[in-house]
RNA sequence: CGCAGGGUAGAGCAGUUGGUAGCUCGUCGGGCUCAUAACCCGGAGGUCAGGGGUUCAAGUCCCCUCCCUGCAACCA
């Protein structure tokens, strides 16, 4: 037997200056999602997350507060870890560019890529702020004065490394035009293929204007420069290249590099899609099989900032939360969960407002699908004391495994049509899935979801309450909409954990044991016993939390 | 200046290779009463930013104009 597939997914690895906000839970939310579609799909799975930690804006506040960058890292680390914790994000590696596991590697790549003939020493030249202690290029400054703290700044030179970069340019437009898919959506390719045409600078790695870094290995006084040091985590978390020999270090390395998958926020589609490739080029090592780049939420129609951050704490009207721990503390996991996924088309800018946010949790997860469980085990206790056998008049021939067939032995058209719709979902998950289109694997899913509600107010189950003589019929009706009902909870395992459980225990059914053909079934479960539970979603009073959100 | 995207119903957005303009929310009307005042059905609402062109046929392809946004070497 072949060994199961593997999928390698990888989020940025965060800037822990500051607490995260709604924007980089964005993008961890996304690659959680996967990973947890991916396994459930029967890969396996390595999804890695971390923190860049090294840098001079780092040093800078955490002098600022009186703390060692390490300190003041270790706080803000704990932070995000206790937030990814709260929203079960599941990824299987963590690394933190602090570790040693990183230094030493990160010192390793270094060693290879001056070997290969690829570093040289130079001369970086750029305005200098002196209170601040930064370089800035031309274009960062504001009205040619420090951006930081709008001083005077002065033109200045320090001696650094550089990596020829420009070297790579003819091979970084081979690669996507041999292989287009390595960098999506096709729009980032086209402004990197654009970039690379105007001409490609050699790229300064190296610093000794501060020192809060890894050390450059072969020359003291100086450390290495952001993207030599973030970039190399995707294959340093992975045991590689070797620096101590020691039994299995590079096992992961070998499972799992190249990446399938490197999804980062189109401002850093550049590095990873030019510097990173340059890199690993330079090393020879091979490439991901692709860099996705996605949109960012706007807050007001600009991006989320700190600035932005502080004037949303202004308007008490209409005040937009964007703190994650908040949000989730008033709503919910699932609730922002699903908004990040289904409200936004990937790849694309999207406004979120916190107004936009509650009103999708009440339409979709309060009145579509948390309703149409309450209905359904309410219906079910009701009527049947909760047990309903699986009927035998539907499923003669056992469990229906596909569309055509549901249409053919449906005694009814609408058991039929909800029943195809049901076998049918699964598939174009898949479909959409693969191509990243969240939202769209989220509509396939709510299509089912209002067609059992649709179901209900067809087949009027009261109705057939009333009469004797249709009993055998409601039992038929509620067994589908139990059945309809397992599909969802196998099919939003992915993305909402939390529902999909508490659905699976008002059903009866086994939490632990979501198995992704189950919801290729029809007619599964021989029985249900269900308990109608607490209402997964209470609708939100718009008005009133807003309300109670000024209140704060 | 250069490069790259946008402009589609009141709001937010979809619209592969050109073939009757869709979705969600909101709104108006109706139905139902199992359910979380939820659910189901139906209606109104768009000269697809503007102008020109190609075509039997253009939101879609080409040209021009206007407006908005992003990138330009440390922002998810």
């Amino acid at each position: 037997m072949a060994e199961k597939s593997t999928y390698y997914i990888t989020t940025p690895i965060y800037y822990p200056s500051a607490n995260l906000h709604v924007g980089h839970t964005y993008c961890t939310v996304m690659a959680d999602a996967m990973a947890r579609f991916k396994r459930l799909r029967g890969y396996d799975v390595m999804f890695l997350t971390g923190t860049d930690e090294h840098g001079q804006k780092i040093q800078q506040i955490a002098e600022e507060v009186g703390d060692t960058p390490k300190e003041y890292v270790d706080r803000v680390v704990a932070d995000i870890k206790e937030l990814w914790s709260v929203m079960e994000i599941s990824y299987d590696d963590f690394i933190r560019t602090t570790e040693d596991r990183h230094k030493r590697r990160v010192q390793e790549i270094f060693r290879k890529i001056y070997e290969a003939g690829d570093i040289y020493r130079g001369v970086y030249e750029g305005w200098y702020c002196t209170p601040c202690e930064s370089f800035w290029t031309d274009t960062q400054l504001r009205n040619a004065k420090c951006p930081d703290c709008g001083r005077e700044v002065v033109r200045a030179k320090e001696d650094a490394y550089f990596f020829k970069l420009s070297a790579y340019a003819d091979r970084l437009l081979a690669l996507y035009e041999e292989h287009p898919e390595f960098l999506e959506p096709e729009t980032r390719r086209n402004e990197m293929t654009r970039f690379i045409k105007q001409g490609l600078e050699d790229l300064c790695i190296s610093r000794s204007s501060f020192d809060w870094g890894i050390e450059v290995p072969i020359e003291e006084g100086q450390v290495i420069y952001v993207w030599l040091d973030a970039l190399s985590n995707y294959i340093t978390a992975l045991g590689w290249p070797t620096v101590d020999g020691t039994p299995g270090e590079h096992d992961k390395y070998d499972k799992y590099w190249p990446a399938d998958v490197h999804l980062v926020g189109k401002e850093i589609v550049r590095f990873h899609s030019i510097i990173w490739p340059a890199m690993l080029m330079s090393l020879g090592y091979p490439l991901p099989k692709k860099v996705l780049g996605h949109g960012w939420l706007l807050l007001d129609g600009g991006k989320l900032s700190k600035s932005k951050l502080a004037e949303a704490g202004q308007d008490k009207a209409r005040r937009n939360i964007v703190d994650p721990v908040e949000l989730i503390e008033r709503y919910g996991v699932d609730a922002l969960k699903y908004f990040l996924l289904r409200e936004y088309t990937f790849g694309q800018d999207g406004q979120f407002t916190t107004e936009t946010m509650l009103q999708r949790v009440n339409s979709d997860l309060a009145n579509d699908l948390g309703n149409l469980l309450s209905r359904t085990t309410g219906m079910n206790d009701k009527y049947f004391g909760g047990v309903i056998e699986r009927p035998v008049a539907l499923f003669a021939d056992g469990p229906i495994t596909s569309a055509e067939t549901a249409v053919d032995v449906a005694v009814d058209a609408r058991d039929g049509e909800l029943i195809a719709l049901a076998l049918g979902a699964a598939a174009k998950v898949e479909r959409h899935m693969d191509s990243f289109e969240f939202n769209r694997a989220l509509e396939t899913i709510w299509e089912l979801i209002s067609r059992s509600n649709k179901y209900i107010d067809e087949t009027e189950p009261w109705t057939l309450a009333k009469t004797d003589g249709d009993r055998e019929r409601l039992g038929q009706v509620l067994y589908n909409l139990a059945e309809s009902l397992r599909i969802v909870s196998v099919l939003i395992q992915p993305y909402l954990h939390w529902s999909s459980e508490k659905i699976r225990e008002q059903l009866g059914l086994d939490s632990g044991a979501v198995v992704w053909g189950d919801a290729q079934v029809f007619g599964l479960e021989a029985a249900y016993r269900t308990a109608k539970g607490e209402n997964l979603f209470p609708r939100i009073d718009i008005e009133k939390e807003f309300a109670s959100i000024a209140e704060g």
